[in-house]
DNA sequence: CAGATTTCAGTGGAACTGACATTT
DNA sequence: CAAATGTCAGTTCCACTGAAATCT
């Protein structure tokens, strides 16, 4: 598809950057496809099952989903049975999320094929270089991200 | 926005590739919206200033925008008078598409506006460590981009 | 009342598909 | 005829805006 980019291009971090994340993300995407899954599911899932039930908004905040959009993917993860949606007791205008062992299960398998796409991600790259390049996207990232380091 | 990444994305070069790569699309997309223009944009009055009058086809190939996408960006940048559009006398099918004088002065600016966006980009890097993430950014490319190293 | 939460309707950029008419 | 070209309509995914209803 890509013939050679302008030479202009070819050279920017921006770019190199966008084009290399495109290539991950159809990767990424057309694996959690063949289990029924999309890029979102597998962060809200994953987010759930680290730090337990939350409300819709707290799971925007962990995630990063944008808050309207969690509301359409909770639809979709609690069609499939992936996760509990229980009004709050304590505070009625809450619902809370809890993943059912369905949702684990699933977990689990999206995991595997996550983890699948690495290596084809990186791999060109040596042990050593993968670990250069995750370390520098890291910091990137904790710069980029008001608080993306420190727990709490 | 980002509270902390749930433990299990944190690591993935994946994650990190497409957040970092979202950050830098944001921080360009805003730097272009100063000038009117969009990252089709720039993609597209770089390869005509760098490859000279094309049709509409060949930009498509050149810039991997996809085709049926070319034809909206070239009515943007037309309406703006940043090219010309001519029916190729050669081939009825084909248009050719040529930047103008204006267009080279917008390309110039939005030169500009990219450059400063790699440095807020990158600004937590030093400059050696910015050269080993474009060298490995770039090898990542090279990989999964069918034939973006080689000239032609 | 102010503020948080959930929900819905909609926008916009970008990648992509499918169909169609014209020309080679 | 098959293939290439330009055009248009529409889809998907993700990030985001705005507004409304409910509850604290």
């Amino acid at each position: 598809m890509e013939t050679s980019a302008p030479a202009r291009l070819a050279g920017l971090p921006s770019w190199l950057l966008t084009q290399t994340a495109q290539h991950a993300h159809r990767l990424i995407a057309d694996e959690l496809a063949t289990a029924d899954a999309r890029g979102h599911h597998y962060r809200l899932l994953a987010t759930l099952d680290e730090t337990g039930p939350a409300s819709q908004a707290e799971l925007g905040r962990r995630t990063g989903i944008h808050f309207s959009d969690v509301v359409a993917v909770l639809n979709e993860l609690a069609e499939r049975g992936l996760l509990d949606r229980a009004p709050d007791p304590a505070d009625r205008r809450r619902n809370v999320i809890t993943i059912t062992a369905a949702g684990r299960r699933q977990l689990k398998k999206l995991d595997r094929l996550v983890a699948g796409v690495q290596d084809q991600l990186l791999e060109p790259l040596s042990p050593a270089e993968r670990e250069q390049l995750t370390g520098l996207l890291t910091r990137l990232l904790a710069h980029h991200s008001p608080s993306a380091a420190p727990d709490r």
